[in-house]
DNA sequence: TTAATTGCAAATGGTTTGCAATATT
DNA sequence: AATATTGCAAACCATTTGCAATTAA
């Protein structure tokens, strides 16, 4: 629970209060990290624990989290909002693998758009501060299953 | 006009009806190939010249076309969906680059991804059929604007 | 005590759908 | 003539908002 004081503790610093309901997204938010949850399925967890909180709440937490860079958000081609924790410093030095027969989302830490970014920059001159890949495509498991079928 | 006809002969290929909101949405994807326009943007110009078509039309405009790859939509982080012709044949191979400041949408048709996607194919066998990329930041114009701010 | 936060329900905005009327083949 | 397509309005779904009641500081 280490993580969650420290996000407790970055709250107050900044004026926050630290209510009952926030806690209870960041608990929900801790244990399933790298899950890439929801705001409905956020709730649902939410809500299972504490029945008092409403979706509303979960919507105003998620997106203070969010504002203060705790937090991210991203749309994935099934039209849905997920969101993940930050990753401490650099967070957004990875990418996401999305499978499009399971719909599991894998992290990829690598980060090989430097070379990509300084090119762009000297044929552009567009100024890069945050990027967002995705590959879409079949994981281990099902591309092996796709190919027995 | 000829990328018209060109796409209005697939759709009777495949079986559908060349109607007139079909024709109306495709005139106005045409004679705005580049800009991203959003289903909204699109409706308004297709109901200027031809006010009879509704926007119901023109989502099942747009679906259809998508289904048929001939038409491509993304959703940017002002969390619009926007849409593009597909460039022929190997429309993936490009990305965009988004200005925070003024929102334009650049293409880069660099596609350095490959090297990258094999290393995930070695490394994770997770088999890569598409991938999605965008990169946030400020165009030349707004970058040096904001330099002598 | 007091200002921020919450829960609820209503409002919003974008997209989809049912259905009877219409247009294309 | 037969069937797909359309326009309209209503339905839908995720998210946001107003407001009075509640809670953390």
């Amino acid at each position: 629970m280490t993580n969650l004081s420290r996000i407790e503790s970055e709250l107050k610093e900044k004026g926050y209060k630290l209510t009952n309901a926030r806690i209870e997204v960041l608990k929900v938010l801790i244990k399933n990290e790298g899950k890439h949850l929801t705001s409905q399925e956020i709730y649902e967890m939410v809500h299972q624990n504490t029945p008092g909180i409403g979706m509303a709440t979960v919507y105003r937490t998620l997106s203070l989290l969010e504002e203060m860079r705790l937090l991210y958000s991203s749309v994935f081609t099934d039209g849905k909002v997920r969101y993940e924790l930050a990753k401490d410093d650099n967070h957004h030095k990875h990418h996401h693998l999305v499978c499009l027969n399971c719909n599991k989302i894998i992290e990829v830490e690598e980060d090989l758009l430097e070379e990509i970014e300084k090119k762009i920059w000297e044929k552009k001159k567009f100024k890069i501060v945050d990027h967002s890949l995705k590959f879409y495509g079949y994981c281990k498991e099902c591309y092996q299953k796709e190919k027995k079928d």
